[in-house]
DNA sequence: TTGAAAGCGCTAACAC
DNA sequence: GTGTTAGCGCTTTCAA
């Protein structure tokens, strides 16, 4: 490893000169400067991080902690985070919590002690469905910044960014009541987690509040493990009159799709479908799926700008949630 | 921030003893330990990570560098990886090159000096199409180890990581042969990627090994942006006689399966499909989609394994390319 | 059994 | 304009 002693040695001046003339101080005179730049470069040198961050303490890594890589939303908010976080010179250590409360402690505890600057963070399902969340408090304490998204916990004191689950879901359900359905099922696999109430709630609210509906019973809660077609055939055999579905999460308005088409409806004509998702996913059906856009490539930029914010300025501003807005889109199946 | 020093100067004893006590040295007397843990415990402390990285010249970290982590392959690797890191003690930073050769070579080069212990990588299509690599043989030469998987380089001598694309494919197509199918098409939407041309050439080798076929006319070349299921309808139309496909990518065999029904086609019946894919996808489409598994989560493992041997028995051992065997699983499409 | 001191690679007061 | 020195938090030799 080339280090700026060796440097210092072959050029026979001190450390500090060296170290100086590498950033650029207007202490050292150009000709020294450059003398040394240009021997930095011959050496492919370059400053070891470790030894910096230990200096300034600071890491310019940031902690991202994640529930589930697999779920292409949890994907796409690392990816906006990562863009984000290399534009303003900061990595990114990513850690997956499974969905284990157990789990998300260890990353926490792991990289609290100097290895990151902040952490963002979307709980796992344990963590919500325990209610945990002294973990985050003590790093709070210790003055490490956390963001969290998506799935947050209101006893935390941090920044947050979300969407507004309930809006989104009320008008994916108004869209359809727009257009003189009234037998609107709402099918979930999220049922467990805040959000996957949340939109569970704009659907109701939605039915409940819409002229000659009421009706709410229409809801098919799916758990993991068991097959998203059979139970939806199923549902759709033995409630013929739904004409709309609004799906919670990312994969069963598609597989909502294909059962349709499979059981001789037609789609939107019979059956209207409109689910939480993106491009990417409403392409894998015929007629591609109408869907709620979360934007997660912005909840990911957001939540990082949040936290570079929050680690400049020192001062305790208060600590703020945004709402990314969701937007409809129609594509072919609503 | 708790250190050391504090502790030692709350139980009026010297630096090195706390540490020692810490690190269960047999010099120090069992009270003196236990005196320090307690206190230790009592103050939350834990060694500050960048200071144990600068002395012991090891971060504990390696670098991950994809070429887009929307693809689901290559989630799955992560996820692999990241869990047998974690097990191993290692934490890992992510970076995402967007298939581009210079963020490729920039999280190289910003990563190599002290960052981490050495890199995972999959190129970018860029790298891969320039047919650029010396910016891995830098890395190597200054000792840092490097593995690669999936889409790796010849002309850069490390581990790597790889599945047999030539011959999971042949293995795709043979079992169409075997259902008596005689026309068999070839979608892809990875022609500029090595696996890509791999996989079409194992589709060839067999069609042409065939007793009675040798017809390999029926590739289907998609490129990025363009609509796969305009694409492949339209393919399907003008080549009427088409009873089998092999789908190169992970994404093309569901659009195939949902295009070929929504056309009025049997699957498999009249058309089998059979992709590169795992569960999650196969269950999108109705029927589900019969896929060559790669096992992309094993990938993860073993190339993690394989970069922690190197980095612990610095004796140059051979380099090693391992071939993680395919599964071809008959779900529904073929 | 404990402590002093050096050093990992770097930066930055402070001297010269 | 350049050098000396201390110190970031830790480990580890060596001395006591």
């Amino acid at each position: 490893m080339v280090t700026i002693k060796l440097l210092a040695e072959q050029l026979h001046v001190s450390v500090s000169t060296v170290s100086k003339a590498l950033n650029d101080s207007s202490e050292i005179s150009s000709a020294t400067t450059r003398r040394v730049k240009d021997l930095a470069k011959h050496y492919n040198y370059h400053p070891n991080r470790t030894a910096v961050n230990l200096k300034s303490s600071q890491t310019k890594t940031i902690g991202v902690i994640l529930p589930n890589i697999l779920n292409r939303f949890f994907a796409k908010v690392l990816f906006g985070i990562e863009k984000e976080a290399t534009k303003k010179g900061y990595n990114i250590i990513t850690c997956i919590s499974n969905e284990s409360l157990d789990k998300e402690k260890e990353s926490l505890q792991l990289l609290t002690h100097g290895a990151v600057d902040g952490f963002i963070v979307a709980v796992s399902e344990d963590t919500q469905t325990l209610g945990s969340f002294d973990h985050f408090n003590t790093i709070l304490q210790q003055g490490v910044p956390i963001v969290m998204f998506d799935r947050v916990l209101n006893q935390v004191p941090c920044d947050k960014v979300i969407i507004d689950d309930f809006e989104a879901s009320c008008k994916a359900t108004d869209a359809l009541i727009q257009q003189n359905r009234k037998h609107i099922a709402f099918i979930t696999t999220i049922d467990d987690l805040n959000i996957g109430k949340l939109r569970e709630d704009g659907y109701k609210k939605t039915m409940m509040d819409a002229v000659e509906i009421h009706d709410t019973s229409l809801v098919l809660k799916i758990q993991g493990g068991e097959d998203l077609h059979t139970r939806i055939k199923a549902f759709l055999s033995n409630n013929p009159q739904i004409n709309g579905v609004v799906s919670a999460d990312n994969i069963s308005g598609t597989t909502c799709i294909n059962t349709c088409i499979s059981m001789g409806y037609k789609v939107p004509k019979d059956i209207a479908v409109i689910g939480f998702a993106d491009e990417t996913i409403s392409q894998l059906s015929v007629p591609k799926l109408s869907f709620i856009n979360q934007h997660a490539e912005e909840i990911g930029k957001n939540s990082i700008n949040l936290l570079l914010d929050r680690l400049s300025n020192s001062n305790n501003k208060e600590f703020v949630t945004k709402v990314i807005p969701t937007t409809l889109l129609h594509a072919q199946s609503a």
